[in-house]
RNA sequence: GGGCCCGUAGCGCAGUAUGGAUAGCGCGUAGGCCUCCUAAGCCUGAGGUCGUGGGUUCAAAUCCCACCGGGCCCGCCA
């Protein structure tokens, strides 16, 4: 509802602007505290005519022309240089209205957009860094999705590189262990045997040739390299599904090269591209990038950024617009990645960079060992929650608990990954991550299970839920302040999908579940008179419908009790 | 050395795209609130040279320049 009080507004502004004959750029609007809707347009208005702000924004606002029906304004002030806008009973009355189900249903269809995240190599679990990006690029998924995008999201999945021959090349001296989760047993294979070609580098040889084998098709080599993903793969996917992760779809860059799509791109680079050559090593040269891209080695294989590229050309002529969620190491690929594709006429990806989780001990690394697996996290941390539901709520059964420490556990974490804008640098504290009490999901889940419980004790005593209430009745400033929160829902998806900032969603979900704690403590929703109480009633309602779809798009569960 | 990013209260952050109303929030800290729908809540304090120095502007955390501190990256790894 907000954004059509927004509209409303800047029709009227204008008109005001013209009928004072201001010439004006644009009505310079915003939130404001002091306000529903702001204007500074008094400032920039100031120079060109010599007067004052103030003097200015008092004009304009003699200008204004509120509607006297079907508005959802109630009035205009100048206050100083600012013309503050307010919002009418007919704006909070409809705004309960339209809450019916989820944020800003999507009218029209936009375009395809194939989104990357994660791509996490299959050679061990993901870790924490992995988990950044997982849970970055999922909440932008949801976001996207609401915003009306078709989205498909893509993991690329690097099955053919240096690390899964060494996956391989360890199987056959190590057993998996099979008691582990399948990406545990594949990482410690790894890590071994990483550990061996260290101490006897001419066992690299052996390496080596089983790529050799892999390049020229050895059907049981590339059948041994399939299993070893495979059976990583389906321990990151258990991962996924206990993360909340929607689904994504597993491309696999070895189609490329069997398709003869990198050998494509390579042909058509040295056609359009500012190609050097050294040696049988192709390198091209992209404008405005320093060091040249290399594409081919001087043993005629190709290299992971050559496949990525054919990849990429894939999924620009498949879909309307690509979305790479990427860590901060990758950001020089990603600029001669979309400088090569302008180069083959492909649409270039948008980007999505976060910068790097790194430990207190140093920067993670899974070849070494050194690293926390996101199952570790999630278990300790689901443990952590577990205390806290039992110190609470000793009267619950033991699998309500369980359930309630799932969803709280994995809430934290995900709250605690996309709360933080991803320029940031994240150095990882265990304590600090399990130290869930007060953290940001568990208290927007609190509010949600506060808004159950109101609706379950009002059924108890008989008072339904109905569309018969009289919204007028809600005055008090935190019911206004509660249901302003809630017509600013489809704003902050419309935004947060046009930013590519999802951080802003999780800092959204917060205040409203602040606002919706303020209703709590003031405004008692049982025991009001008969007329309040279907008011206020409704209100919970539609609070309850607020914050599960916020929480939602967070991908965090909300509990109906905790 | 070069490119990109970060620097805001003891700690962790929002605000910077589009300069404007007393710089916000969480943790921690000092104190207060459960005869009343869940206290994982609410309220009141203390705590700030917005890294430093210049500049632009009526107005700078926000824009420009230099410097300091930290991170990531810099041709045949992925």
């Amino acid at each position: 509802m907000f954004l059509e009080f927004k509209k409303e507004v800047e029709r009227v502004l204008k008109e005001a602007l013209e009928k004072a004959s201001y010439e004006y750029k644009g009505v310079d609007l915003e939130e404001s505290e002091h306000a529903d809707l702001a204007s500074r347009i008094a400032f920039s208005l100031a120079r060109p005519y010599k007067k004052s702000p103030a003097i200015i924004a008092e004009d304009i606002v003699n200008h204004l022309a509120i509607p006297v029906e079907n508005t959802l304004i109630a009035d205009a002030v100048a206050v100083g240089p600012y013309i503050n806008f307010f919002v009418n009973d007919s704006f909070l009355q409809k705004t309960l209205q339209a809450i019916t189900g989820e944020i800003a249903p999507p009218e029209e269809k936009r375009e395809k957009i194939i989104l990357e995240h994660t791509s996490a190599n299959p050679d061990g679990p993901l870790h924490i860094g992995h988990l950044r990006n997982a849970i970055i690029g999922d909440v932008l998924v949801r976001v996207l999705k609401r915003a009306g995008y078709e989205v498909e999201t893509q993991y690329y999945l690097n099955d053919m590189g240096r690390q899964i021959a060494v996956v391989v090349w360890g199987a056959e001296r190590l057993a998996y262990d099979e008691t582990k989760k399948a990406d545990h047993a594949v990482a410690d294979v790894y890590i071994a045997a990483n550990r061996m070609l260290e101490e006897n580098s001419e066992l690299l040889d052996e390496v080596g040739e089983l790529m050799r084998r892999y390049e020229a098709g050895n059907e049981e080599v590339v059948q041994k390299y399939e299993a070893a993903v495979q059976k990583c793969l389906s321990g990151i996917q258990t991962s996924f599904e206990r993360l909340n992760i929607q689904q994504v779809v597993f491309v696999w860059e070895s189609e490329f090269a069997r398709r003869g799509a990198v050998k494509e791109v390579i042909e058509e680079l040295k056609q359009k591209g500012d190609i050097k050559r050294e040696g049988a090593a192709i390198l091209l040269q992209l404008e405005g990038i320093e060091k040249a891209l290399v594409i081919q080695r001087t043993d005629g294989t190709s290299l992971y950024t050559t496949r990525d590229l054919a990849y990429h050309r894939w999924k620009g002529k498949n879909c309307d617009r690509v979305i790479d969620v990427f860590g901060k190491d990758h950001e020089l690929v990603s600029q001669q990645l979309a400088k090569a594709l302008e180069l083959l006429g492909v649409k270039s990806p948008e980007f999505v960079i976060f910068a790097f989780v790194s430990l207190p001990s140093g920067s993670l690394s899974t070849r070494a060992g050194r690293y926390i697996s996101a199952d570790e996290l999630m278990e300790k941390i689901e443990e952590q929650a577990y205390t806290e539901v039992d110190k609470r709520r000793s009267d619950l059964d033991e699998s309500k608990k369980r359930e309630i420490a799932r969803k709280v556990g994995i809430g934290a974490l995900r709250y605690d990954m996309v709360k933080v804008s991803p320029d940031k640098h994240i150095v990882f504290d265990f304590d600090d991550a399990l130290d869930i009490e007060k953290k940001g999901a568990p208290f927007i889940q609190y509010s949600h299970a506060r808004a159950y419980s109101i609706l379950r004790a009002a059924e108890e005593k008989g008072y339904a839920v109905s569309e018969d209430y009289n919204a007028a009745l809600l005055k008090e400033p935190s019911e206004i302040e509660l249901i302003r929160k809630l017509s600013k829902l489809g704003n902050i998806i419309e935004e947060a999908s046009a930013n590519l900032k999802v951080h802003q969603v999780a800092k959204s979900a917060r205040e409203l579940a602040e606002t919706f704690n303020l209703f709590y403590k003031d405004c008692p929703v049982l025991t009001a008179e008969a007329e309040l109480r279907k008011s206020r009633l409704a209100l919970v309602d539609c609070a309850l419908i607020g914050l599960r779809d916020v929480l939602d798009v967070l991908g965090i569960e909300a509990p109906d009790e905790m």
